[in-house]
DNA sequence: TCGACACTTAAGTCGTCGCTTGACTTTTGA
DNA sequence: TCAAAAGTCAAGCGACGACTTAAGTGTCGA
């Protein structure tokens, strides 16, 4: 795997590893909402919140655009995406390699000498 | 989301968040491993091999059984499979929800009107 | 039988994380 | 114009996490 894939995976998944977050990003699959909505959602203060925020944008899982006073955020599809990518190439993987191993496995008992 | 779902996805994003966790499960999607080929792989001692192993085993991302004095450990796709489903929930819902956002807005240039 | 081997467990260290408070900037509306 | 609203930044605190070392436990082979 290439270095900044790496990089991308441990922000992501270490995004990934908090409540709160998850809880960020299940409700803004739902729509937008201000940087105050999520605090009061989280029960957190306004500025751990944006802490959160912070650590969502880095890994792609959340955007957000101030206008005015007010700062926005939505989904961003792109950390979802990646993280969802390394989970299924390790599964597939895993699951092509037993599929060898089976076939490996029926071959031997088809042909017991060799 | 039920109660112990949460706790499911917690425990498999937390253990994920670590990269030298992600890499003996890269590792184990090729085949089985021990322990010490294990700790020799992450550069770190048995011991601390161990604790990791625990965290993959209580996400259900490694099962592991012990033989003798040697506990040979192997690819769980349970906590892969979960991961996957809880991300892929969230991005389709998202996706969805733009679809119908698409719709409406097709639906009011058609009748400006109401 | 006995020493080396493979792992396990406990305890301790050090850094990071999540959160708070408090001071600040910018924007808004009356 | 000015106070309240919305968010930003920095510092600090307590808890947790990833290591280590050190002292076990059980197993294998000579």
């Amino acid at each position: 795997m290439l270095k900044h894939e790496a990089e991308a995976a441990d922000r992501v998944f270490h995004a990934l590893a908090d409540a709160n977050r998850r809880a960020v990003i299940e409700r803004l699959t739902r729509g937008p909402a201000t940087v105050s909505e999520l605090a009061a959602l989280l029960g957190v203060t306004v500025a751990g919140t944006v802490q959160h925020l912070r650590v969502l944008q880095d890994s792609e899982l959340v955007r957000s655009e101030k206008v005015g006073r007010v700062r926005t955020c939505r989904i961003d599809t792109a950390g979802l995406r990646s993280a969802e990518a390394w989970l299924r190439r390790r599964r597939t993987e895993w699951e092509h390699r037993l599929d060898r191993l089976g076939a490996v496995l029926d071959d031997q008992t088809k042909e017991p000498g060799s």
